[in-house]
DNA sequence: TTCTCTGCAAATCGTTTGCATATAC
DNA sequence: GTATATGCAAACGATTTGCAGAGAA
């Protein structure tokens, strides 16, 4: 049984191979897709898969916890498969988004909480610039 | 003459009623408002205002520096014009967007930039959870 | 068998665009 | 006077929805 369909199978999520097939995806890739991309692969292997599936599919994900939705730019959503905190960067010219490795998301919720009166649950840092192909220096 | 035109004189951009009235409203709230709710503040001094020329004025302004935009969720942008760098709370129930005081927004720019390669200009964290009106504990 | 998911097409909604008129400088 | 901004309506594009048939348990 590939990866994928246990964690659906622990997390409750009725399986099914287009489901199965999702998040195979969103484990294996660092790109961190938004849906458009996410549907252009799953066709190669469902052809009559649908958007509206995998838009439908993305978001039971995100609301089960077992992917995370990132708030890039107005126009697209992304997803990470790899939940816990961790920041990320964005090419504001070409659009791509990587993780920042080896920088530990600063721990300020507490903080965050004491000052703002919030109950937090979860923090994002997201850089903003041009990435190696796309600098110009 | 009125602040936020003396900032549209020196940042080189024309100075129009709607424009001065639009920044007046950016720089004397706390509320991170939506081209919507800009719309409907700007309709009660303009009330011919359009939509369009909402969206196209706080594109200009975020283009040129003078306020900055925040990818909350994907549905809707939100507009700031504290535009040095901090850190800000979502309430993921009511949408409202709050600035988070007294918590300097921790600098690692440089050390994102060496760990991915990117020339980074700018840094944003957003803090998501549940305001003092939509807590439940 | 029963309940849920899929795929399709239409609807929605935030945002953008083209253009004629009005306005800033 | 000239270049640019406004307001309108239509276009756009990402996302959502309703529903009939297919598939998982």
């Amino acid at each position: 049984m590939r990866h994928a369909e246990r964690i659906l199978k622990e997390t409750g999520i009725k399986v099914t191979p287009q489901r199965s097939e999702i998040l195979e995806i969103l484990t294996n890739t660092k790109s961190h897709p938004g849906v458009e991309s996410i549907y252009l692969q799953v066709k190669e292997k469902f052809p009559s898969v649908s958007l509206a599936t995998v838009y439908k599919t993305v978001e039971l994900f995100a609301r089960t916890g077992i992917i995370q939705e990132l708030c890039v730019t107005r126009d697209v959503s992304r997803y990470d498969a790899r939940v816990e905190p961790h920041p990320h960067v964005n090419c504001i010219n070409c659009g791509k988004v990587e993780d920042v490795e080896g920088l530990p998301q600063d721990n300020n919720i507490e903080h965050a909480e004491r000052a703002t009166g919030y109950r937090i649950l979860k923090e994002e840092t997201m850089y903003f610039g041009h990435c190696k192909d796309c600098r110009e220096d």
